[in-house]
DNA sequence: AAACCCTTTGTAAGCGCTTACATTTTAGTG
DNA sequence: CACTAAAATGTAAGCGCTTACAAAGGGTTT
């Protein structure tokens, strides 16, 4: 693999005009300009990336962290913040933190040694204080889909509370009254959000919100199932189930179908998260959409303006407001 | 951020000496290893993978080329491939294709200038004489669902045929007699393989494989919308749909029931690849296993074995056979 | 033609590590 | 206790780049 060196020979040039012309900031002139890149296309000269980094302590490379590589939400997360940075010529390095304060942890150490030139996060399990003194190091860091206080400009969220409160509220707006809920675990911030809003809407409708219609699920389809499980044997009046994500509300349809509802002529179904797979189930699911694409995206600007100094004239958002999708699983009572 | 000479200084020993504990490799006295990783402690070292990296000419990273970074199928191969890695200290590099020619050439250029020790690619749109040229390199390089003449011993591929001949079997041997199919690209050699077996099923039970039955598909759920659509208004005698992705068999399934069809009653789908979602999908889908997660694994391994010199003593496998999951949507004639 | 300035190019010092080789220390032996 | 081999440590030369600074051209102006 051919170097610097090598080109500015075949050139006849110093290693520095090779330098110059790679990276364009400083004038060289036409004719030295053209003896180097064709002694580089000679040569097939690839520059060294880690050299370069090395010289320049610049890697123009991103550190993500997501919480699984897998899974339609992280999917979309990390493609939209490829995306978003590749255009700039930026490049992602992605890890996995399993939702583990350790290998959490791991992950965030692994993108510092690789020098990477800043850091977007989808943090669960390390703590606010560690995520606090991250931001306070000389490494540019943002947070997705967590707030930390104190650190607001770095934080992308959603409003998880407003979510919960418009999948509660349409329901009610569709006459259902005794309205079940499938939680997430309740340590998890977006998960409480969703669920202190859902509570709101109903008490705002004048409707109870009765502690035994919640179950706390884990996020996963199978605790939607057992979620539909217990509710309808304890609750049998319940005409609508609201779901703190889509897997769980999968989980909670076949579940209910095994029992030999229908949905959503006996059983109305909400979600939360609008992944794509909530449009193949049957019936499609109504859900409430997390703009999780949006947070990927305005993280990689935040970080292309502020780190890159990139010309971006859109604006910065840090809160993101859910909606309702409409589909065919919530029907009038 | 403290570099490797502050440590030496603050321990009292030599550059050479700290790099020495750090690695591992060379005798070091309990006691100077004691002093260095004390100061290590104290300074909160981190060695810079960079330096490293440009030093020893190993950067401890493998490149995965995949074509999109989002949906399941590519969603599990990153996450078994990190898996697998992440145990020996190796990280994965990832980028993304989309199945375009210079995209996917560009990635890999990115990923040879990130100066990965080895290459895993799930390379669709460059050409054969390219992943040849690749191979022949001093990079390592395996290639993961495509056989390149030739570098046999670099791919990992599943018998797509084989897949084929599954399916239509599971469906005649349900008494089925007229077939649909929905194809992907044509072009692509999994998709013509797997057509290529169908037919062989057909052929070999004495059922004339009839070319007007088969709808040419894109792979995307909408296509398979179309082909329902299509072949449902042509042959409107089709008891059993065969579909070559997943995705084509949701649409066909949308479709289908949209058309007034229950599945399987009316008529019996059969999809490929046995993504997360096909469980998700009502019914159930039954489909062909693609093991992915198998190539992802054994992809891993191979680069393991061969460039990092890992004592793994499972075998390496090239080729992997795929199996019918037998769920609910296809049924007795 | 000397003096000046601007543009283009070259020189060389690092970036933070690894590692071959040289040197010192330690332990073992008679 | 001197002598030697083995073990531990130190020295210094890179790895392939970037970039501050120096030097050299090339016009103008007087």
């Amino acid at each position: 693999m051919a170097t610097i060196y090598e080109v500015s020979e075949a050139a006849g040039v110093s290693l520095a005009t090779v330098s110059r012309v790679m990276n364009g900031n400083t004038k060289v002139s036409d004719r030295t300009r053209k003896k180097v890149e064709t002694a580089m296309a000679k040569l097939g000269y690839q520059p060294n990336a880690i050299a370069q980094s090395l010289a320049s302590n610049r890697t123009n490379s991103v550190g993500l962290l997501v919480s699984e590589l897998h899974g339609s939400y992280f999917g979309d997360l990390m493609s939209t913040v490829e995306q978003a940075l590749k255009q700039y010529g930026k490049h992602v390095i992605i890890t996995a933190g399993h939702v583990d304060e350790k290998r959490e942890h791991d992950a965030i150490e692994f993108l510092k040694s690789r020098r990477c030139d800043a850091l977007i996060l989808h943090a669960e399990a390390v703590s606010d204080e560690y995520l606090t003194t991250l931001c306070k190091s000389d490494l540019p860091v943002v947070v997705i889909n967590r707030k930390v206080d104190g650190l607001d400009d770095h934080c992308f969220v959603v409003d998880n509370e407003k979510g919960g409160y418009l999948a509660a509220q349409a329901a009610i707006q569709q006459g259902h009254k005794e309205i079940g809920y499938i939680s997430g675990p309740k340590f998890k911030k977006d998960a409480s959000d969703r669920l202190a809003g859902h509570k709101r809407a109903l008490t705002e409708a004048g409707i109870e919100a009765k502690d035994d219609h919640i179950f706390e699920g884990d996020f996963h389809e199978s605790s939607g199932q057992e979620g539909m499980h217990y509710l309808k044997q304890h609750f049998p009046d319940i005409t609508a189930l609201i779901c703190a994500n889509d897997e769980m509300a999968s989980g909670a349809m076949t579940a209910a179908r095994e029992a030999g509802l229908e949905i959503p002529q006996h059983l109305s179904i909400v979600g939360f998260d609008n992944v794509l797979f909530s449009r193949y189930l049957y019936p499609k699911l109504t859900t409430i959409n997390n703009p999780i694409q949006s947070l990927g995206e305005m993280a990689a600007r935040w970080v292309l303006k502020n780190v890159y100094d990139t010309k971006i004239n859109q604006a910065i958002e840090h809160l993101f407001v859910p909606e309702v999708v409409e589909r065919h699983s919530l029907s009038k009572r």
